[in-house]
DNA sequence: CTGTAAATGTTATAACATAACAATGGCGAG
DNA sequence: CTCGCCATTGTTATGTTATAACATTTACAG
């Protein structure tokens, strides 16, 4: 069984126990705020719960449909500005090319991963390669051109979702 | 000066001669599309055209009015249609992270640029690095990951807009 | 010509996101 | 303690981006 202590995961999804994996999000995430002196709501924490609740990316009004049958009317704002929250302090991911959000598996570090999004099950992988940094930073020096935000999205297929070959 | 028969650019955006640019752009469509017996309407001609007229992505509803504008009431499925048609032909590219469209320098040829996109001029270039894709393949390889489709959008300051340093 | 498939027109609505202002609640200064 | 302030949340409305579904027109091969 591999650790998960740092909720790192690379398509074990099908057999990892995310439970555990919750568990561990939340903890981070906790402790991240508090030492940050920013308030993790009951309303913020339970929005990340739910992003976190899989693998796969969420929609906002995904999250909004829950958070409406859980505690009544809801309205977009408060999902929204939970998502703005959670995504100033790194705990979860926009992915762009979905719409969609998903938790960070790395969110008291340094932040410009890359997704892989299975187009079969849905899944995304958030990995860091120091070959692919190093690549952009140098194309990007070479051109003039300072980099500050990036967005890097490979859709694909998973390896849960080809067992052969 | 440099040679735009490729409709390449990277950050000459203010002198250069653009008219020739989307001049060149239009023909190697016209080409293309020749070429592989698809129809360039004029509706499709006149959408790539407009994209085109400059090198900031464009959203489809600033393409629907400049239409309405030109010929009357137009309704966004014919917008869209045509930047359906462009993306597969892929003489157009989707900025995913604006939600936008620009021109594809490169119609002709395989298809995994990284854009780099101007946050002050909103000016975005597309560049192809051999070092970029390499280690994109190797880190998805690595994790058996099968990669399909690419989303490589870097936002930052272009040379242009900090003229000092 | 004319049948057929591609393209376009038209109407309506879905999906995603934010503006603007009101009400509430946590918490430090006095 | 309590007052006042600022962060947070509630509420209503609307803005922005995109597609579904069906009608009509057009290109063009036979």
């Amino acid at each position: 069984m591999k650790n998960f202590d740092t909720v790192s995961l690379s398509f074990d999804t099908n057999n990892h126990d995310h439970g555990r994996c919750i568990h561990t999000a939340m903890k981070v995430a906790d402790k991240l705020c508090l030492s940050r002196s920013v308030r993790l709501t009951p309303a913020r924490r339970r929005v990340l719960e739910l992003i976190w609740e899989s693998h796969h990316p969420v929609g906002a009004y995904d999250v909004l449909s829950r958070l409406s049958q859980e505690s009544g009317k809801t309205a977009p704002p408060t999902v929204y500005r939970a998502l703005e929250f959670l995504m100033e302090q790194g705990l979860i991911h926009r992915i762009e090319s979905l719409n969609a959000y998903v938790g960070c598996a790395h969110p008291a570090e340094e932040h410009a991963g890359l997704f892989l999004i299975c187009t079969d099950c849905g899944c995304a992988a958030e990995v860091h390669d120091e070959a692919i940094d190093q690549a952009i930073v140098t194309k990007a020096a070479t051109l003039g051109f300072r980099p500050e935000q990036r967005t890097l999205e490979v859709r694909g297929t998973c390896p849960d979702c080809r067992p052969n070959t």
